[in-house]
DNA sequence: GTTAGCACTCTGTGTTTAAGAGTGCTAAAC
DNA sequence: GTTTAGCACTCTTAAACACAGAGTGCTAAC
């Protein structure tokens, strides 16, 4: 059903069509791509890949472009990964070896250096809640009637409330009860706080339990989100930069207004199933707002574990051959950063 | 040179265009706004505010336009503010009692209050660094070779790094630290965090000289940055409602990509005089990439102390009358919630 | 000073036309 | 049976054109 000839054809037309974004014709692909037949026959093939449903035509007299399926099949069965050049792998992991203390900031880099070398948007999701223990919490004075509660990670997240206290609390008091949290909740996943929990350690306090009723409540706040994972985004401009969209403002609009919804981002990143790397093709995006693009999206690990996820956004007219080894050396490399700060626990 | 009539002309020309985007001709104003004369007065009339560089005209055969001096010219001399209706007022103040402690959340809110009323993109930059000063600080043991600096100031603001210590550190030193260094640095404007203040802390240490500059370092990387006030942003798509940029992409892109950029709002909003509120129309903006729209600005205050500043950004064809008392009454509000809340010190 | 009237200008829109690109089909060639 | 040349046909796009509509500026009359 699907020869050779046939992949080739549609190979050109899709390499085509992400080149300069305009419908293929047979005379083109017979010019451009030597596959050794002439448009006639090229044209027979085309009919049959659009029988297929693997392409179609804009209108009677276009040429054709890659349908969503056409995309698909050429993701799965055709195409040859660009590998990249060794500056740019340089590059990738000269941006990973600065400094970096934090998550945060780790995830902001990658971001950043995704949307950069693909001209995509390119989002992340923080590490996930069931692979993020606590390390430390504090309750700390600030003046009268006022204590900061402060959250540490394993991941060096760092989260903090203010919250009131009653006068009566001292600073050894909170002190005391930093130490108890800190003690009953160190290496406790943060969605294993579950109220059991909490409220075990409630009735644990014999004193000062209004303080630690507050705390725990925060902390049920923060942390017990469905979601409250961080969520990261760069380069969405780029959208704007795309010839698909630069003639419909209002496409473009609703793509932005998307990614402006971090639990829209956030579902996109978490549906992610446990396998490496998931691209996801136009219609068979969940989202209605972004049925016109491709995501692609991959896991990241920290000592092997996978603790969160990154991918892209853009129109389904995607350099995937180009993009995709970006994001695998990308999430490798940060994967391999993390791992050394952080180390494995 | 401006008569009573011109002013009626030139208002009419300003409300109509605001009003519908499109240039206005003689005919409209005679029939749509009673001045009692004919469209060929009115056309003598603009005639001369044309001449006097008031409106425009896009091309020969067509009605005109406001000119950025002709905006100018109705906002200082012309225009009428719109009173809020009541419930408008309680909605803004509904928003601000919601329970708040601290200010970053204040600021989001207000810009998210002023972007849904306006329907142009509301800015903030927060509070400045001369009238925001030191509370306390204080370093936590995380784990070995670890420390958090954490830095409360009086706005209810938190920051923290993760800094690397000698293992020789422990708690009680790292207390001892904290201590003195809270003690030195409390009621200290940020602004005032000068080398020289620094260089004194760190001779009074004797031992832990190591941890102390370390701290002192991360200290001045936070804080002694030129512009490390916090920036906010909301209703940034706005922009892609507005007709005048719906079909160029173009535009759209650069006042968004200005949007994007924090250090370019910091000084849009801090180059605000210490009045009260700021109208940059057109070319009055120092910034290129907004050129082509008006700025909005306003202080507001804690204790009656101007700390920090905020503001919208529309494009020139914008209702002034409306979004001037909205701001107002929005820093107003905000003011006062700050107040509450922080008092004055 | 105001207004009616009018010639003039320019845009926007719709229509027509022509060129170009691409297709599908048929029949011949391989 | 597959491939290809040839051709008629379709559809889009761009250019050319006409024309209605809006608006102006000027002049002369009120």
């Amino acid at each position: 059903m699907m020869d050779e000839r046939k992949k080739k054809v549609l190979q050109a037309i899709v390499l085509d069509y992400i080149a300069t974004g305009e419908p293929v014709g047979s005379r083109t692909i017979a010019r451009r791509y030597h596959l050794g037949v002439s448009p006639a026959t090229i044209r027979n093939e085309m009919a049959d890949l659009e029988e297929l449903g693997l392409i179609e035509q804009p209108h009677t007299s276009a040429g054709r472009i890659p349908s969503d399926r056409g995309y698909r099949y050429y993701v799965d069965f055709i195409m040859k990964k660009e590998e990249l050049k060794p500056y740019e792998k340089e590059y990738i992991q000269r941006r990973f070896n600065e400094k970096m203390r934090e998550i945060e900031q780790v995830l902001e880099y990658a971001t950043a250096v995704i949307s950069e070398m693909t001209n995509y948007a390119a989002i992340a999701v923080g590490p996930f809640r069931s692979r993020v223990s606590f390390k430390k919490i504090e309750l700390l004075p600030i003046e009268r009637g006022q204590a900061l509660l402060l959250v540490v990670t394993n991941t060096g997240l760092v989260d903090h409330r203010i919250l009131s206290i009653p006068n009566t609390i001292n600073e050894v008091d909170l002190r005391r009860i930093s130490k108890v949290l800190t003690a009953r909740l160190k290496g406790l996943a943060l969605e294993e706080l579950k109220r059991s929990v909490l409220d075990d350690i409630y009735h644990q306090f014999a004193a000062e339990k209004e303080v630690c009723r507050l705390a725990l409540e925060l902390l049920e706040q923060i942390f017990n989100l469905e979601g409250n994972e961080e969520v990261y985004l760069d380069g969405t401009l780029n959208i704007l930069q795309q010839p698909e969209f630069k003639k419909d403002v209002e496409k473009v609009r609703k793509i932005l207004a998307f990614l402006e919804r971090e639990d829209a981002i956030r579902r996109l990143l978490v549906e992610n199933p446990n396998i490496g790397l998931t691209v996801k093709i136009g219609q068979e995006n969940a989202a209605y707002n972004i049925r016109e693009c491709s995501v692609i999206s991959i896991n990241y690990q920290l000592g092997g574990e996978t603790i969160g996820s990154m991918g892209i956004i853009g129109p389904t007219r995607m350099n995937y051959a180009r993009v995709i080894p970006i994001l695998e050396f990308v999430a490798n490399t940060l994967s391999a950063a993390l791992t050394k700060i952080y180390g494995r626990e």
